[in-house]
DNA sequence: TTTATTTGCAACCGAATGGTTTCTTGTCTT
DNA sequence: AAGACAAGAAACCATTCGGTTGCAAATAAA
């Protein structure tokens, strides 16, 4: 299946290294490739795959094209990373109610004694 | 190119699943599979890719095989964000002095006048 | 108005992905 | 000891990925 979101776009090792390139300046096609060993094309492909994704925006001066980082698109990661560590942090609350229930548990018989 | 690591796990929104899924208890592969329309096997390789990952370690018991999140693996997609982070704090830092210059570019001019 | 530059698109290619079905191995149950 | 259950491995399949080369369109420069 296809799939066109953020985690799809951070998957490539090259896109990463565009998403930092990009993070400071908006730049064109042929600078983005200057960075890397592939062809001009190749790195189209990763842009067009990434605009999909809704993580650049374009602005075309001229004959050349700037495309620049939509960088709210990047909270979505945030948004799941969250997600995951709340229930992270369920998992350690239940441990700790485990071990209170314990720790009761001992001090009852403890009483007992 | 293979690529195994935590962003490559991530791409897959099964495996993004499975993760929420384990980050509040270990689970066997029939209990994971169980919540998606997808066979055993199919569960199976995914559990491979995300333990060849060091996302995944297993706990045996007897027949059953208990996997459990390496939650510090995690840690590496914080990592990349904060590079990231980083960067556009720069280009913000950058743009700030654009405009503080301006600014004192005007009071200059002021002063002229 | 030619010519050069920047870009995107299409076709192609080998490898990887995500799924399936079938089979084997190991461990419980009875 | 025999049958049921849990899990992984292998072979297969269609689709996607990441790259290439070649070409067309638009804009800039000569």
């Amino acid at each position: 299946m296809l799939r066109r979101d953020i985690f799809q776009v951070l998957a490539d090792p090259t896109r990463r290294a565009i998403i930092l390139l990009l993070a400071t300046q908006p730049m064109t096609p042929n600078a983005i490739a200057d960075h890397f060993d592939i062809t001009r094309q190749a790195v189209s492909k990763h842009i067009r795959l990434m605009t999909e994704s809704e993580l650049l925006n374009q602005n075309q001066k001229g004959r050349e094209i700037y495309y620049h980082l939509q960088t709210e698109k990047m909270e979505e990661i945030e948004k799941w990373l969250d997600q995951f560590r709340e229930l992270v942090a369920k998992r350690f609350e239940q441990l700790d109610q485990v071990l209170a229930t314990l720790k009761q548990k001992k001090n009852e018989k403890d009483s007992l004694i």
